[in-house]
DNA sequence: GATGTAAGCTTACATCGTAAGTCAAACAGC
DNA sequence: GCTGTTTGACTTACGATGTAAGCTTACATC
């Protein structure tokens, strides 16, 4: 080994340097040329320790997943979906590059790692009485209110604006107290980072909705 | 006009047939290239319409909120907002394209159309007595809803595959019955295209919960 | 006709992912 | 020691992308 230089490359030293890049620039900031020159090494070296920049995504993504912890299994079904929904929530908020590479398709983890999560999502919902159906239409819909409340949050309406002007200047011309009164009276806290989703609110009117829907059957 | 062939181009032929094209090949097969192509004429002569990539998608989104209806505003406000969020539930499902272009910052829609929408939304959740902050975190996560409920329900797991084998085979060999009890259980319903999000139940779900955080102040 | 302008076309460039080939260093068997 | 073989880096090259710059054509107005 140590055959040039960067004192060896590997597949974890790269993943490493693609958080990073992608959280530094954006998904679209992350090609292999501008990551291997991170790594002081040129682009194709990168694909002796990845296949492909798919492979190098699903990479990042079945990391994140790998950072979900499971819940004892001996709890109640409703506590389980709490702390694994929570622990996917936080694990996911921390890193929204990847829910983006995850919606958009360009991942798609199939690590062991990451099917262990969604196989301790499901025993929840199963356990919590449903159907096989509704158990997967649920997970669903739990993995919707996480990677909602993450795009959502994280898409603050400043940032997209590089390609024309600030994006405050146009809001404050085009949004005038009459034309749009309730955007006007809401644009203060629009701007504000304080008033993103409260997550666990919303989770747990999920489950009170789970519980309803289980007794039913 | 008629300069040369295709009967003169405008911006509105060239936002149908983008549509046609991303639903058909999906965000990354819409290409500047291709759209010209599809449309008998050559990349640049987009640009007399459209200033650039990012402006043709603004325009994409923009018809997708222009699509969405909005209530009387003489209906209570939890009527109004099971309108509003419906009706953006069904334009968006039907363009879930656009909402990965939205979600990724590819595209963001700064017409009054669009506009108009989260003014409407806002509004009702002010009327249901929030404050303004509540009322943001609340867009976000009735937002984070719909935006969720689309991508999840329109990531079938099937499509992601095409760089390597076939997901179904992948899983059916590594998804054992008792290393992954639950997700082996679940196999045919994750593939049952029946098995989308209940939007609307999970949507009665948040309204409930709003009234209950309205009536706490 | 001459002129101005709008809307096409052509060429060109930087950047992207990656296939294919080269080459030197590290290790295995003798 | 020497000698393959393997590994992991580098180099070159190709096709695709978005788009800047310049050219050309067709029509409107005078």
């Amino acid at each position: 080994m140590t055959p040039r230089r960067g004192e060896g490359l590997s597949r974890e030293r790269i993943l490493d340097a693609a958080i990073e890049l992608a959280e530094l620039e954006g998904l679209t900031g992350l090609s292999m040329r501008r990551l291997a020159a991170r790594l002081g090494v040129e682009a194709m070296s990168l694909y002796n320790h990845v296949a492909n920049k798919g492979d190098l995504l699903d990479g990042l993504a079945s990391r994140v997943f790998e950072s979900i912890s499971l819940p004892d299994p001996g709890l109640p079904w409703d506590e389980r979906i709490r702390l694994l929904t929570g622990s996917a929530y936080t694990a996911f908020r921390a890193q929204p590059v990847i829910v983006r590479a995850l919606v958009s398709q360009q991942a798609n983890p199939r690590s062991s790692g990451s099917l262990r999560v969604i196989d301790a999502m499901l025993g929840a919902l199963l356990d919590a009485g449903l159907t096989e159906q509704d158990a997967v239409r649920r997970y669903r819909g739990l993995l919707g209110l996480v990677f909602g409340s993450v795009l959502v949050d994280t898409t603050d309406p400043g940032s997209a604006s590089e390609r024309s002007e600030p994006i405050d200047d146009w809001f404050r011309r085009n949004i005038t107290a009459d034309a749009l009164p309730n955007l006007h009276r809401t644009l203060p806290a629009l701007f504000d980072v304080g008033c993103r989703v409260k997550f666990t609110h919303e989770l747990e009117l999920l489950i009170d909705g789970l519980r309803a829907t289980a007794q039913n059957d």
